[in-house]
DNA sequence: GGTTAGATATATCGGACCGATATATCGAGG
DNA sequence: CCTCGATATATCGGTCCGATATATCTAACC
């Protein structure tokens, strides 16, 4: 995940650490932050699997910060993380994939928020049918909570709904 | 998070690991799961504590199942942790605690809700201000999730509104 | 010129947690 | 008796978070 995050902002541009968490707070920071500890060695493995590399040579040892820049191999990377139709269930992954999906084809696009809006009608049905059957079960509070979590679904399908129908108006 | 869960399931009756998963998943599975290599280690840790205890010794190898039941320690971790005024500004994190509101007192409910609207309000303001002042630079499909992120979070907090509401008729 | 404060910059540690996997036993049905 | 699916416990590698340590750069002030 910050992997694709990293390899998503590089491509704006070659940064170091500290710039990229800032850039990694401002653009994605509404759904999903990162931490120091995520950060540094992600971008550690990633300078070993060469995803990335640094502009300047790490035995320049005078130098005080360690700019990044993406690499072929990054770019591919990138590319097919963007594209795999995981993390369809996680909101915050989605919101990371939503951020990036300039760069994915029309089509790519639209059937990751196919993906989505299966995944989230299948949420709904399954909450629905607990409510129904369960209803004297289960405690006051998670039953609003769970009611609540029906509106909010259902809110966020017309909106993934939206995003596909504006889609295919621009193809 | 995990030990509150468990602690809370375990004031309903003593059960085994296997159980205790099967529990949290029918009832906390909405909106928060826990996975083998997290319920296993919590159990170890919290007998470690003596939150926990075993039903029959450790030593009575014959026995394939590990019954836990909750100590008065653990009753207090559980009352303490349930009233802390952490974990609000995390969705699963507030559902979990919403499942156990049952064992907290009319005011301290009430305290925990107003304190998750605050930070729902803060949050939307923000959102609110960062897609004013930043329109040109956000990227159109972050714009978009922006956008719906403000009738969720609108959302949640007319929810949040209506159970302060019940909650101070109740008193 | 010297000092101080705050922003910049990198790094690591302990612990929690996830996903996968290993292992073994129980009970029901053929 | 055998087999299969559910029951039951446990651990491993790896990732991530929150906190913390350390150092430098820069601008402001006296």
């Amino acid at each position: 995940m910050i992997e694709l995050a990293i390899l998503g902002l590089l491509k704006q541009k070659p940064m170091h650490g500290y710039e990229l968490k800032k850039e990694l707070t401002a653009q994605l920071g509404q759904f999903w932050q990162a931490s120091w500890g995520s950060l540094y060695p992600a971008l550690s493995r990633m300078e070993k699997q060469t995803a990335v590399e640094r502009v300047f040579p790490k035995t320049d040892v005078k130098r005080r910060k360690n700019i990044y820049r993406i690499t072929n191999l990054g770019e591919e990377m990138f590319q097919t993380a963007l594209s795999e139709h995981s993390s369809i269930s996680d909101a915050a992954r989605f919101g990371v994939k939503l951020a990036f999906f300039r760069y994915l084809k029309p089509d790519a696009r639209v059937e990751l928020l196919e993906r989505r809006r299966a995944y989230l009608k299948e949420k709904l049905a399954e909450t629905r049918e607990k409510l129904r059957s369960y209803k004297e079960r289960i405690d006051a509070y998670t039953y609003s909570l769970m009611e609540h979590d029906v509106d909010v679904t259902t809110a966020d399908i017309a909106w993934i709904e939206r995003l596909i129908t504006e889609e295919k108006a621009h193809s």
